[in-house]
DNA sequence: AACTATTATGTTATATTGTTACAAATAATT
DNA sequence: AATTATTTGTAACAATATAACATAATAGTT
């Protein structure tokens, strides 16, 4: 993400939790920073290292804390495959994201597919079964690691 | 899954991994029937001490290792979400299951449904992805516990 | 049967990820 | 200003997973 692109992700992010009476501290903006400016997800590790020079001595609690906040208001998400975090690429509107994780490069896609979506809904309500976090992560090789390896 | 079922199941995998070349091991069969006989899933630390009374001296490596194996062959899936696992219903034919996950009860359920799939595998297409490994989780609240919360 | 290669297990230590608990500081409300 | 709620600091610890290297068991070959 280049700095124009962050900067329109910070003011929304900023104009959302206005709007939602939450507060966006500097701790949480470094870590929301921190995982836009990355092009790979961060384990919560690597964002406490990052932190150092930003923050004075944080401790695990520090980014844990920030991560749950920036979950629940939707401006990052967590692959649970990888045990790593990624901004979110649109976080306006709610939404069920699928993530493409390519194990070659490490590079993640979020895509928001809405026939993946609906079906997802429709295998939930056919068994009654009423989700409130789909979990949508496919391990595999990206088109671009696809080529290299087909050289 | 009750003893007719259990002893089902593990004749197949028998089977599967006889045909396959593979061995099944005492351990490998211990933590297969331990994941089976649970009506939840389990983590790696809570069948290390089950296998306590089984195996003399069970180490994380001797769980892990075991696991390693039976995800290999299909015959148990991991619960990425939950960090458990759990004895996969149908190991016969290779399939991409999606998971129904009640945080309120615990109970999971293992679905497999084509829609699902079909969509998945077209979005991962749209991109050029080649999929190795689906993770599909829904966390959430089975019927049952939707019931009992409407009451 | 003995030899060898491969696979599986034993064992110890350690790495990684995530949480608890309580105190101090800061911000919002009255 | 006083009170309350929220956020942060800090230390310890819990849970999950892996590394590294030694030993043992098995399968295949002579």
């Amino acid at each position: 993400m280049n700095n124009k692109e962050l900067s329109q992700v910070m003011e929304r992010a900023e104009a959302l939790c206005r709007e939602r009476g939450v507060r966006l501290t500097e701790q949480r903006k470094t870590v929301l920073e921190l995982l836009c400016v990355s092009d790979k997800p961060l384990s919560a590790y690597e964002l406490l290292e990052r932190m150092r020079g930003v923050v004075k001595n944080p401790a695990p609690p520090t980014v844990y804390r920030a991560l749950d906040f920036l979950l629940e208001q939707g401006l990052v998400h967590k692959l649970e495959s990888l045990h790593a975090y990624v901004g979110c690429s649109h976080p306006d509107h709610p939404h069920a994201s699928q993530f493409l994780i390519c194990d070659d490069c490490g590079e993640v896609a979020e895509v928001e597919d809405p026939t993946v979506s609906k079906s997802l809904k429709a295998a939930g309500k056919a068994k009654g079964f009423r989700t409130k976090r789909p979990v949508v992560e496919l391990l595999g090789t990206c088109a671009q690691c696809v080529a290299k390896q087909d050289d």
